[in-house]
DNA sequence: CCAAAACATTGACCTAAATCAAGAAATTTA
DNA sequence: TAAATTTCTTGATTTAGGTCAATGTTTTGG
């Protein structure tokens, strides 16, 4: 169950079989059903989690009250409201499942004793992310230099899985383009 | 010289006056003329640098040649390109200085050596870090969401005092418009 | 398994912002 | 300080993509 979790934190520091026990005590496995809202604008964010199985999206709401999907996290991401989580203010983001899922939790109080007993993992939480960052500064661009059809060309090369499990006009929402543009690019009327 | 990258830093940590000396001996101090390249694109990014007096912008440029502002880098700010310089791949973005700078800078090397030697520092930087993302991701809401003058309109509020040292139309590709709209949205004609 | 809800498509039309072109201002440099 | 360069503005025109409305399709839940 947690095999996946200690791969993605070893991927940036080796650690003994120790301190992958050490790390799985901190966590908390928890079942969400389908559609269920795990964070809500306005609240503190009270978790970091790591996506076991399943899906779910970030979104905010603009001025009409429609949603702007910001990322989707599926099986083996980090899903979080990092300025709320680490600053203790509230979200303006809401984060649902699209699935049902199974995530791994940890709250900032454990994440900091665990970074105390483990200080060796600051750099892997560190690494991911900047990862995190760098895929931001790539839609960034894409969102200011790229077509519609471009920006969607992109995103079926880099999440060729989503579109799968994903309603269509999520994705468009995610893209920054409506579910009617994304229904003509998708059929090539464009 | 380094009092505001040590007020920087003990913003999220407290440091000895001996800890503090031995940050000060990991930066390098340096001059810039304007118009200086700092990054080419295609290179590696062997620095990561604190402002203390100036201005740069970070920069792609797009499939036309055109250049997309990713950033403008103030005073008391950071600049690097930071998936580069973390991962040692080729950049895709290009620095350059708009003003006359001085800059504190740290290769890749010293700031692990830095970091082993203080590692509370981990913290300090894991924040900075977050807070680049978090101002990522409302760019990025911002993009997809609002209009062209309301992107201006909240540049405006976060950073007065940009536009009064930065060419407008930088600026226009900063928010993702082109220079006529933008000098249009100014002057109310829209 | 059927009704209701959610989702996707299509066409007609509209609009925010881009592009093109020309000139005016401002800034730099020699 | 004059010439050169860079930057900014304005008008005319175009266009990518949005909006609205209607219809078809798929999924969901009772």
């Amino acid at each position: 169950m947690h095999t996946e979790i200690i791969k993605a934190l070893t991927s940036y520091v080796s650690l003994t079989q120790e301190e992958v026990e050490t790390i799985i005590s901190f966590y908390t496995y928890k079942k969400y059903p389908k559609k269920t809202i795990i964070l809500h604008a306005g609240e503190v964010c009270k978790f970091e989690a790591f996506v076991i199985k399943g899906c779910l999206k970030t979104y905010f709401l603009d001025e009409t009250g429609s949603e702007v999907v910001l990322t989707f996290a599926s099986e083996n991401w980090w899903v979080s409201d990092i300025s709320s989580f680490y600053e203790g203010k509230p979200s303006k983001m809401y984060i649902d499942t699209l699935e049902a899922c199974e995530l791994l939790l940890i709250t900032l109080e454990d994440k900091e004793a665990l970074l105390r007993q483990l200080p060796q993992l600051e750099r892997a939480f560190r690494i991911m992310i900047q990862r995190h960052l760098s895929v931001y500064q790539e839609r960034l661009f894409a969102s200011i230099a790229l077509s519609a059809k471009e920006r969607y060309a992109i995103f079926l090369e880099k999440y060729p899985s989503i579109p799968q499990r994903v309603p269509q006009h999520l994705i468009a929402s995610y893209l920054g383009i409506s579910p009617e543009s994304l229904s003509r690019i998708r059929r090539g009327r464009v």
